[in-house]
RNA sequence: GCGGGCGUGGCGAAAUUGGUAGACGCACCGGACUUAAAAUCCGUUGGACCGAAAGGUCUGUGCCGGUUCAAGUCCGGCCGCCCGCACCA
C-alpha cells in the first residue's frame, strides 16, 4: 500500500499538462467545437498570494475543466491588473522602483498561481503596465475622443487628500476615498471624462438581457443608473434671468411654495458676491460632510436669496428663491421647485422657515374641505385640488396635462434624468497609463499621433508622495506640438486603473496583436465571456465601466459585438474568512504564531495569552491570511481547492479552519487508498459489464456511480460546488468494504473508481490524474470526455414511499415506480403499521401522489 | 428612509421547488487496531419521553396567525441579522 504524495504527484502532472499543451485555446470555433470563455477577475500583483485568492480561481477552473471535458473549446486566460497605487507606495516606503516592484511581484505570483494547477492558457498572459498593452488603450482613447465619447472639462471632482488624486463617484464610499478611507474634498480641475451617460438608457435596458447575472448585481446597477422620468422647465426670474429645474412631479406644480438652489448654484454664488451672509451660508454648507451620519444629523437649513421667480402657469404668481443645503448641485440642474405638501423634505424645510404648505393632491377617501397636511407629507396618488385647470384629474392624468401645458407655454418639456454621471478618468499619479495628449499654447489640446504611440512612462522619476511625479519630472512633459511644432507640454495625468481593466477580457482573445488592441473578428468570436467569476465589490464599478467600454469599442469600430455586453454569465463568489488574533499589546498576530486550544489562544513562541478577534476576510493588514506557498507544500493544491469549495455555497463566505482542511486532506487519502487497494485495471468507458453486474451489490454500486454522475453534472452546471463535493463523498461511502472474489463487483468497483476520478477531476486535477494512471486508464483524465450516466442505471424502478396518517408518517412501502394509484392506496391502507392508527376512525380521503407520498385523512 | 437577501442541530450546510427535515462535512462520544499515542477503520449523535432490548411516542426549520390532505418551502403580521443605495427633487 502506498500513500499519496502530493509533493511528487502535483508537479509531475502539471508538467504532463504543459507537455500536452492541454490548455492552449486554439482559434475560436476551431475543430468545430463551440467556444466557451471562462474568466476570473484578474488580480492586482500585490506580491502576496494567500489561500483566499485561491477560491476565486478554483471556481473558474472547475468550470473551465468541466466545459473542456464537455467538448468545448475553452478560453481560460490569466493576467495582471498591474497599474495602481501600491507600487507607488512601495516606492515611497522602501525606495523600490514601481515597475521593478510590479514585475517582480508578477513573477512570484505567477509561480504560486501555477502551483494551483489551474487550466490556464499562459501564452495569453498580459500585464496592463506594459506598453504593448497600454499603447492600444491610448489609441482607443483617442478614437473615443474623436467620437465624442471622451471629453475634457473643468469639473468639480472628488479629491482624495491622502492619495492626492481624483476619485470617480463610484470610488467614493460614504464620503470617503474607497482606498484611503480619507474624507473626500471637492476641487475643481480640468478632467478627462468618459461619456458613460451617452449609454445610460442602453446600460439600463440591457440589464434585462443579462439573465445569467445575479439579480443583486443587476439591481445595484439599476439603482446606480437611477433613471427618473419627469419634466424640466424654466422659472423666469423677476427682473431678468432664468432658473432651470427638474421635477418628477409636475402634477404638483400648483402646490409650489418656493424654489430652492444648491449652495454652489451659479445664481447663489452670484448673489453671494454682494451679500456676505449668503457667502457665509455657502461656506458653511461646503464644510458639511457627506457621510451617512453627517447627512442623517444635518439639519435642513437655507437662506432667502431675496429674489423671486414667476410661476410658469401664472406670471403674476411669484415664488421666493432660497438657497438650501439639501439641494445637490450634481443632480439635475442643481435647483428644484418645492411642493411641501407632497414632499417630506420640502415640508420639513417649509415648516422650519414658515413657508406656505398647500395640498394639491387629495388622497383617496379624504374630503377636500377637511384635508390638511400635518407633520407628514402625502406622497401617494390621488385627485388634484387647488390646481385650477388640473382640478379633478388623477395624479397620472395631471402629470401629462401639466407637461402639455409647460410645452404649450414654451416653458419646459418631458425629460428623463439619470443619477449616473460621466466617468472622470484623470488621475494625478505616476504609475498608470499616460493619457496621450499634448497641450499646445497655439493649437490647444492635441492628441498624440498614432505613429508616436505608445506614450511611455519615464523610468527616472522621484516619487516623494506629494503631487504628481510626472508633472515634476524635469524633461518628460516638454515636447513639441505635433501640429505646429511649437513648444508644448504633455498631459501629466494618467488613467484611472479601472480603464485598464475595462477591456482586458477582449485583449485576451488576441493577446499578442501588435497593430490593434485585438482582431475585431477574433474578439467578436470569443466574446462575450461566457462565465465571469469575481467579487461582489465590483458590482457597480468594474462591471459598469466594462459594459460602457464594450459599447464604446463597438461604436468606434474596434469590436463588432452588437449587444455591447462583455459578460454573458456572472458569478459573484464569497470570500475566504479566518479568525483574527491579537497579542496582549494589541498587535495583529498571524495564525501560524498562535496556538488555539479549547477556545483560548496563546502565542506559540512565548506562551503569552492572545486575544481571539473577529472572523474577517483574509487580508495582509489583519495578518489573518494563510500563505499559499506554505499550505501547498504541506497539503497540496488539491486539498486547498477541495476545501475552499466544500461546505459553503460558492456565493457565500467560507471560513478557513484547520479542522476543515483536515477533512479535505483525509478525503484525498481515502480516494487514493481506495484506488490503490483496488489493484486492478478499471473498465473503460463503453466496456461491457460482465455477467452478474446487473444484480445484487454490483448493480447497487453501479446505480450509485451513475447517479453520482448525473448529480455532479447538474451541480457543476448550476454552480453548486459544495453539493457536487458532497456527492463525491456519497459515492466514496457507497464503495463496498470488501468484494470477496466476486468478479462482477470487482468490475463495478473499478467503474465506480473511474467515474469518481472523473467527477473529482475538475476539483482535484492532480489526484485525478494520479488515480487515472493507477487505474490503468489510457492517456490523461484531462483529455477524457465527461462521463455520461447510463439512464438504465439512474432510473429508479423501485421507490420508497412514505405513508402518512393525518400528515404524520406511519410507514413506508416499497413499490415499483409508477404503480397505479389504486394499488398504492390498497397497499397503504392494508399496511400493518398503518392499520392501528386508523382504528376507530373514518377514512375521509386518501391522497396519493405518484411515487412520492400517500396521506390518509381520517377522523 | 428606499431597494435586495437571509433566519434549519454544537458548527458549515442539504432538502428533487408544496410531499419521509437535517444528505454530506466538521466537532463530539463509543468501539477496533496499538504496549501507548498518532494515523486509519467501524459505529452513535436535533430535543424530550417510554422501553431491559428490539423498538416506539411526542416534539422540532426565528416568533404569531393563515391557506392546504400536506408548509423549512406559499400568504399576512411581527422580531432579528446581512448587503447595496441614500438630502436624487
Amino acid at each position: 500500500m502506498s500513500r499519496y504524495n502530493h509533493r511528487e504527484a502535483e508537479p509531475k502532472w502539471r508538467d504532463a499538462w504543459a507537455r500536452a499543451n492541454a490548455f492552449r485555446a486554439p482559434a475560436p470555433n476551431a475543430d468545430g467545437k463551440p467556444k466557451y470563455y471562462v474568466l476570473e477577475m484578474f488580480p492586482y500583483p500585490s506580491g502576496a498570494i494567500h489561500v483566499g485568492h485561491g477560491r476565486n480561481y478554483a471556481m473558474g477552473d472547475v468550470v473551465a475543466r468541466y466545459k473542456r471535458a464537455r467538448g468545448f473549446n475553452v478560453l481560460h486566460p490569466m493576467g495582471w491588473d498591474a497599474f495602481g497605487l501600491p507600487a507607488e507606495n512601495a516606492a515611497l516606503e522602501r525606495g523600490a522602483d514601481p515597475q521593478q516592484w510590479t514585475l517582480t511581484n508578477i513573477e512570484v505570483m505567477r509561480e504560486q498561481l501555477q502551483w494551483l494547477g489551474l487550466s490556464i492558457d499562459w501564452e495569453r498572459e498580459i500585464a496592463t503596465c506594459l506598453p504593448d498593452y497600454y499603447k492600444h488603450q491610448q489609441a482607443m482613447f483617442l478614437a473615443f475622443w474623436e467620437k465624442g465619447l471622451a471629453y475634457r472639462k473643468a469639473a468639480k471632482v472628488n479629491w482624495d487628500p491622502v492619495d492626492q488624486t481624483v476619485l470617480a463617484n463610484e470610488q467614493v464610499v460614504d464620503g470617503k476615498g474607497w482606498r484611503s478611507g480619507a474624507p473626500v474634498e471637492t476641487r475643481e480641475l480640468e478632467q478627462w471624462m468618459f461619456r458613460v451617460t451617452a449609454y445610460a438608457d442602453d446600460l439600463l435596458a440591457a440589464l434585462n438581457t443579462l439573465d445569467r447575472w445575479p439579480d443583486k448585481v443587476r439591481t445595484m446597477q439599476i439603482n446606480w443608473i437611477g433613471k427618473s422620468a419627469g419634466a424640466k422647465f424654466r422659472f423666469e426670474i423677476v427682473g431678468g434671468g432664468e432658473i432651470d429645474v427638474f421635477t418628477t412631479r409636475p402634477d404638483t406644480l400648483f402646490g409650489a411654495s418656493f424654489v430652492a438652489l444648491a449652495p454652489d448654484h451659479p445664481l447663489t454664488r452670484k448673489i453671494a458676491e454682494s451679500r456676505p451672509e449668503v457667502a457665509k451660508f455657502i461656506a458653511e454648507a461646503a464644510q458639511l460632510g457627506t457621510s451617512e451620519a453627517d447627512i442623517e444629523m444635518a439639519e435642513k437649513v437655507g437662506i432667502d436669496l431675496g429674489v423671486s421667480v414667476k410661476h410658469p402657469f401664472d406670471p403674476s404668481w411669484e415664488l421666493p428663491v432660497w438657497a438650501a443645503n439639501f439641494v445637490l448641485s450634481s443632480y439635475g440642474s442643481g435647483a428644484l421647485f418645492a411642493c411641501p405638501a407632497h414632499d417630506q423634505r420640502d415640508l420639513d424645510f417649509a415648516r422650519k422657515y414658515d413657508l406656505p404648505v398647500k395640498p394639491v393632491v387629495l388622497p383617496p377617501g379624504e374630503d377636500a374641505a377637511t384635508f390638511a397636511i400635518g407633520k407628514d407629507a402625502y406622497t401617494g396618488p390621488g385627485v388634484l385640488i387647488n390646481s385650477r385647470f388640473l382640478d379633478g384629474l388623477s395624479s397620472e392624468a395631471a402629470l401629462t396635462a401639466a407637461i402639455e401645458e409647460l410645452k404649450k407655454r414654451g416653458a419646459g418639456e418631458a425629460t428623463t434624468q439619470y443619477r449616473l454621471r460621466d466617468w472622470g478618468v484623470s488621475r494625478q499619479r505616476y504609475w498608470g497609463c499616460p493619457i496621450p495628449i499634448i497641450h499646445c499654447a497655439t493649437c490647444g489640446v492635441v492628441g498624440v499621433p498614432k505613429d508616436q504611440l505608445p506614450v511611455t512612462l519615464p523610468a527616472d522619476v522621484k516619487i516623494e508622495g506629494v503631487g504628481n511625479p510626472l508633472a515634476s519630472h524635469p524633461t518628460w512633459k516638454h515636447v513639441s506640438c505635433p501640429t505646429c511644432g511649437g513648444k508644448a507640454e504633455r498631459e501629466t495625468d494618467t488613467f484611472d486603473t479601472f480603464v485598464d481593466s475595462s477591456w482586458y477580457f477582449a485583449r485576451f482573445t488576441d493577446a499578442h496583436n501588435n497593430d490593434a488592441p485585438f482582431d475585431p473578428q477574433i474578439a467578436a468570436a470569443w466574446l462575450p465571456v461566457d462565465q465571469y467569476v469575481g467579487g461582489i465589490e465590483h458590482a457597480v464599478l468594474h462591471l459598469l465601466y466594462s459594459r460602457f467600454f464594450t459599447r464604446a469599442m463597438r461604436d468606434c469600430g474596434f469590436l463588432p459585438l452588437n449587444s455591447g455586453e462583455p459578460f454573458a454569465g456572472l458569478f459573484t463568489q464569497g470570500m475566504v474568512t479566518h479568525e483574527t488574533y491579537k497579542s496582549a499589546a494589541g498587535a495583529w498576530l498571524p495564525p501560524e504564531e498562535v496556538d488555539v486550544k479549547d477556545g483560548a489562544a496563546i502565542e506559540t513562541a512565548t506562551g503569552a495569552p492572545a486575544e481571539i478577534g473577529g472572523i474577517e476576510k483574509m487580508s495582509k493588514s489583519k495578518k489573518n491570511a494563510v500563505a499559499l506557498g506554505d499550505f501547498i507544500e504541506e497539503y497540496g493544491a488539491d486539498v486547498l481547492r477541495w476545501f475552499v469549495l466544500s461546505d459553503s455555497p460558492p456565493e457565500k463566505d467560507v471560513q478557513w479552519t484547520d479542522a476543515g482542511v483536515e477533512g479535505a486532506w483525509r478525503f484525498v487519502q481515502r480516494v487514493w487508498t481506495a484506488i490503490d487497494d483496488h489493484g486492478a485495471p478499471a473498465p473503460q468507458s463503453g466496456d461491457a459489464p460482465p455477467p452478474g453486474a446487473d444484480a445484487g451489490a454490483a448493480l447497487a454500486l453501479r446505480q450509485a456511480s451513475h447517479r453520482a454522475v448525473t448529480a455532479v453534472t447538474e451541480d457543476i452546471e448550476n454552480f453548486r460546488f459544495n453539493r457536487a463535493i458532497s456527492r463525491a463523498y456519497e459515492l466514496m461511502n457507497a464503495l463496498p468494504k470488501s468484494i470477496g472474489d466476486d468478479p462482477a463487483l470487482l468490475w463495478a468497483r473499478g467503474e465506480a473508481l473511474r467515474l469518481l476520478v472523473q467527477l473529482i477531476a475538475p476539483f482535484m486535477p492532480h489526484l485525478a490524474e494520479e488515480g487515472w494512471a493507477r487505474l490503468g486508464l489510457p492517456g490523461l483524465v484531462v483529455d477524457a470526455p465527461w462521463p455520461a450516466a447510463d439512464p438504465g442505471l439512474t432510473q429508479q424502478n423501485v421507490v420508497t414511499v412514505p405513508v402518512q396518517v393525518n400528515g404524520k408518517r406511519r410507514a413506508e412501502i416499497e413499490i415499483p415506480k409508477g404503480l397505479a394509484e389504486d394499488k398504492v392506496r390498497e397497499m397503504a391502507l392494508s399496511h400493518d403499521r398503518v392499520a392501528p392508527f386508523l382504528d376507530g376512525l373514518t377514512i375521509r380521503k386518501v391522497v396519493v401522489v405518484t411515487d412520492r407520498i400517500v396521506n390518509i385523512v381520517a377522523a
